[in-house]
DNA sequence: CGACATATTGAGATCCATCAACCAATGTGG
DNA sequence: CCACATTGGTTGATGGATCTCAATATGTCG
């Protein structure tokens, strides 16, 4: 059942005991989360941590109603909304599932707990933080140093596997445009 | 000299003893960057990362010659080209000071040696990337939500004291727009 | 004062959003 | 199997937001 997020520990903490894994893996709580379901919903605190072992879901906020996508984590990533989990404060973010997911939980109070017991776990938390900080930080970048085409583009190039499985009109979002000008966007550059 | 520094370490693991905290002590070095100077520059991997005793420095990117701001940093805070730093990848972006600065720099292979050598410093290099994560992740959010003019209201609510010290043109590139069109924007809202 | 960096203002062009209509694919109930 | 709803994507017309370029103003520091 967890097989996907051991291996996962392995290759994030090299050297981790049988013992320190035991400790880990009764910490561990598997969830079903189907298609349009809600992981975490704006105004609630973030309770845990979820490796995806199989799935694809989406982080967005909600502005002037209008739907707004911040991140796309599919299997064998971690998600959270991760501020949330870390300050203890009201995520500002929603979570739900872009398709039939199966998640493994890890909660605050467990990864607390596995900081004191076993501090190899602090590794494993830095890698988690580091890993998150780089991705969200390559989105800023996208965001502030391309054109829209080039933020597509870049997508294209990158994460195709997402435009797979992701609505194009996410996309827009998640790049800063409108559906309406992706479509165009599109339009020019396979017409090229 | 290292005053500033350990009160950070201390507020930030609480509980490190004295043995730990002089391991890290003998890791640190000082140094002075003046205004204008780089911390540094892309295409180089960054080696450290640097406290900020004192002083101001900024991140940004060159695209098209044109330079663009993606985050400003001081005194008290951490401040590198994280993903550098981390990946062993050579930088995208430059820093350098917006003012004479005093940096406190921990390598990253002393940084490593603590990993090994004293695990309470692991507590410490999750506590970085948490804040650098939710600093930029706060930054991506305030990009994709919200319209240029309430990009910059919050940022005069947030940190007022950062357009205080940071030329107008700078902040107008890390809230994605113009230097002419912040003034405009400026003038619109004091004329209300 | 003179030189340089920063900020404002104006006019025009361009980009991009909005709104509405339409289209294609998929699914569902009768 | 068909009628119809639903969802996602495209297209067109228009207006507003924002950029560009150039000129002018306002520092600020030697």
């Amino acid at each position: 059942m967890f097989e996907k997020v051991h291996d996962y520990y392995k290759r994030l903490v090299p050297g981790m005991s049988v013992a320190e894994w035991k400790a880990l893996e009764s910490k561990l709580t598997l969830q079903q989360l189907t298609k349009g379901s809600l992981l975490i919903r704006q105004g609630e605190v973030s309770r845990s941590v979820s490796f995806i072992n199989k799935g694809l879901v989406r982080i967005y906020y909600l502005s002037d109603g209008k739907e707004i996508n911040t991140g796309f984590i599919a299997e064998n990533e971690y998600v959270s909304s991760y501020s949330s989990f870390l300050t203890r404060q009201p995520s500002a973010e929603n979570i739900d599932a872009l398709e039939d997911c199966e998640l493994i939980n890890l909660s605050f109070e467990s990864m607390q707990e596995l900081y004191l017991s076993h501090p190899i776990y602090e590794r494993f938390g830095r890698k988690i933080a580091e890993m998150l900080y780089i991705m969200v930080s390559s989105h800023t970048t996208l965001l502030l140093t391309l054109s829209p085409e080039e933020r597509y583009q870049t997508m294209l190039l990158q994460q195709p596997y997402l435009l797979q499985r992701v609505p194009q009109y996410m996309i827009a979002s998640f790049i800063g445009i409108t559906p309406e000008h992706l479509s165009r966007i599109r339009k020019k550059m396979s017409s090229k």
